[in-house]
DNA sequence: GCCAACGTTGGC
DNA sequence: GCCAACGTTGGC
């Protein structure tokens, strides 16, 4: 099973958005970019994600699962773009700041280190691991 | 609020 | 098909 990681400013969609949207989950409409089609495409249902607040707060706060494949999103006009949908599968007992993952060697080779304006990403495994590790 | 990095657009 | 101009993202 493959990791990512998606990102969202809490003023547009939030954690507690997130998880108040339950078992339902949400669109995850919007992504106008190639690399980040790419990974929502090769998403599987039942895999999980890292769920990033960018901007404000600028760490990992929780996990969502895939809970639907990749389908067209309506909302792009060229038709172009696709979306799949996330529900909260359960926050991290401490989020992991992203001060902290620069700050881990380890965690590098981590594309959100790299390519930070890169809004839906793979996680390697051993990155996965190792931010789990670091929320307890 | 600034600005660097990056992606996209459009003129040629 | 190149590349300058522009818009957006997101860390600082």
């Amino acid at each position: 099973m493959a990791h990512w990681l998606i990102k969202s400013e809490p003023s547009t969609w939030s954690w507690a958005q997130q998880v108040a949207a339950g078992d339902k989950g949400t669109h995850w409409n919007g992504v106008r970019n190639h690399s980040a089609k790419l990974s929502l495409m090769a998403m599987q249902v039942g895999e999980e994600a890292f769920f990033y607040h960018s901007n404000e707060g600028k760490a990992i706060v929780g996990i969502v699962k895939v809970i639907s494949p990749y389908y067209p999103d309506p909302s792009d006009p060229t038709h172009r773009f696709g979306m799949v949908d996330f529900a909260a599968v359960r926050p991290l007992a401490n989020p992991v700041t992203l001060e902290a993952i620069k700050l881990e060697p380890r965690l590098s080779q981590m594309v959100l280190v790299n390519n930070s304006r890169l809004s839906v990403q793979p996680v390697r495994d051993e990155e996965w691991a190792i931010v789990l590790e670091m929320s307890r």
